[in-house]
Order: structure tokens, then C-alpha cells, then sequence
DNA sequence: CCTATCCCTGGAGTTAAGTCCAGGGTCAAG
DNA sequence: CTTGACCCTGGACTTAACTCCAGGGATAGG
């Protein structure tokens, strides 16, 4: 098949499919005569691994590895695909906590105002924003 | 004070001031004959209120807003403060319920990877990302 | 053959929030 | 008067993951 068929059974822009080939994440099955890219459905496999994962997180560098360790599956050891998602998983544990942080704080400063159509002159908001101390 | 004084005190950079001040978000109270920003107290709490925003998750653009509503507190109803304070909190719990996904999937197939120093010929992490289905 | 639709390459632009640099001016102390 | 610490401007660079563009070639259908 072709790139746009490519990019369309997964969703992705033909733009995209060519990015990830200069990342070096995906390589066409071969080329038309023309110099069109083909793609088999081992392509199209590969694609959506990198599109799952993705969606897991993990960003095209990381991909790249766990990619590396997949092709060579045989001589990797399983503790090296777990390291790299459990590194992950605590990079989002990290973002939680952050986010979690955040609402926390924003929930406490937000719920304590009027939200009436009264002048801001003592809005809650503003002078939790503007306190002297912390 | 000047410019060095203002951004250790808020543990900025100084370029970060002059991008603030360049975004219009931080004017210096005034020049010196020699050209050098100066900065009274009242700039420092200012630059306090945008760093507070910031912690809680408010772009540097929200920021603005917050401050066009601050200066013009008289006029201003609080539920526009509030307005703003409940969007972010939206994004953010946007964020944590994405994360929230991320983390509970990923910790599905990584749990079941059994991590251990043989081949990950059929590592469960790799498998999921491979899988025919989804 | 003509046309529509697909595809090619290389490179530039996007976003957010800084960060860094060159080349130069200012200021206070000794 | 010299030195060192500070500051100025304008502009380029960074990261991630695309996205878009110009200018052109390939291919299929009628």
C-alpha cells in the first residue's frame, strides 16, 4: 500500500508517516519505480505499535528504544523492556502528583470565591494570588 | 532594586524578567539615567503574583488576563476571576484523567511482564504493543 | 493525451517559555 | 583611572512532534 493508505488506516497524517521515517522509526517495506514509498502490513504493525505506545506516553525517543530492544527481541532481556515502562510509569506518577498538586491548590482558592457579578476589588482568587507571604 | 536583585529574590532568571516584561506582563517602575530597570516593591509582588499563577498551572497568556482583571479589580466581577480559575482547574483535570488512563494501562502490561533477565522472545510489554486487536 | 489525484524532496514554520550570546554601556570601589 | 560586577539590546537557539509549503514528478482512468 501506499503512504496515504498507510496513514489513513491509522489515523495519522501522511506528514506524520514520513516524520517517523526521518526519526528512523519506521521504514518503508520498499519503493515504486517512481520512487513511491510502499508499505506492507508488517508496516502497518509497526505503525500502530509506535501509536499505541505513544498513547502510553512514551515519547519517539523512548519508542525508538523499545523498538530496538523489539527487533532484537531474542538477545534482550525482558528486564530491559520493563525498565523503560516502569521508568515511564514514573514519569506520569511524577505528573500526577504535580497536576494533583496543582488542582489541589486551585480547588482550595477557587471554591472560596463568590463567582458573583459583585466587583473583584476583594475577589478571593486575586488576593490568594497577591498574598504577602509563602 | 534592580534587575539581578529582583530575580534572585523570586529565584527567576534575569532574562526571565525581561521576557515577562516583553510578554507585558512585568513593567519596571522605572530606568535609571544609565538605561538599568528599576523595580520597587510593588514589582516584586507583582512578579510574586505571576510566579504564584504559574505554580498552579496558568499559561503566561492566562496570566495576562488575570492581571488585565487585577488592575481593573473596581470594575471587574469576580466571576470573571472565577471564570478563569475554573477553566484552568478543567484542563487540569483533563490532564489528570488522560495521565490517570495512561497509568492505569501501562500498569496493566507491565505488571504482567515478568522482568527477568531471560530473552524477551515473548515479553508481555512488547506483546501488548504489538497486539493484533484495538 | 489529458486530468485528477496521488506522491516526492527539502526546508521552513509552529508552540511555550525561556535561555544564551555578542558586543557593548554603567557604576561603585579602591 | 582601572577593574569587576552589573546591566543593556537584538536576535538566535532550544525541545517535541509535528505541519505546511513550493515546486515538481507519477499514476490511473477515460
Amino acid at each position: 500500500m501506499q503512504i496515504g493508505e498507510l496513514a489513513s488506516k491509522c489515523g495519522v497524517r501522511i506528514d506524520t508517516v514520513r516524520y517517523y521515517e526521518k526519526q528512523k522509526l519506521l521504514v518503508p517495506s520498499g519503493r515504486t519505480e517512481g520512487g513511491y514509498r510502499i508499505y506492507s502490513t508488517v508496516a502497518l504493525r509497526e505503525l500502530r505499535f509506535i501509536l499505541r505506545a505513544k498513547s502510553l506516553g512514551f515519547t519517539l525517543k523512548e519508542i525508538q528504544e523499545l523498538l530496538t530492544l523489539k527487533i532484537d527481541r531474542e538477545n534482550q532481556p525482558c528486564s530491559s523492556v520493563k525498565e523503560l515502562a516502569e521508568a515511564k510509569l514514573k514519569d506520569i506518577e511524577e505528573k500526577l502528583a504535580e497536576l494533583g498538586r496543582m488542582h489541589q491548590a486551585l480547588t482550595g482558592i477557587t471554591d472560596a470565591c463568590c463567582g458573583g457579578e459583585e466587583p473583584a476589588t476583594a475577589c478571593s482568587i486575586l488576593d490568594a494570588l497577591d498574598k504577602e507571604d509563602s
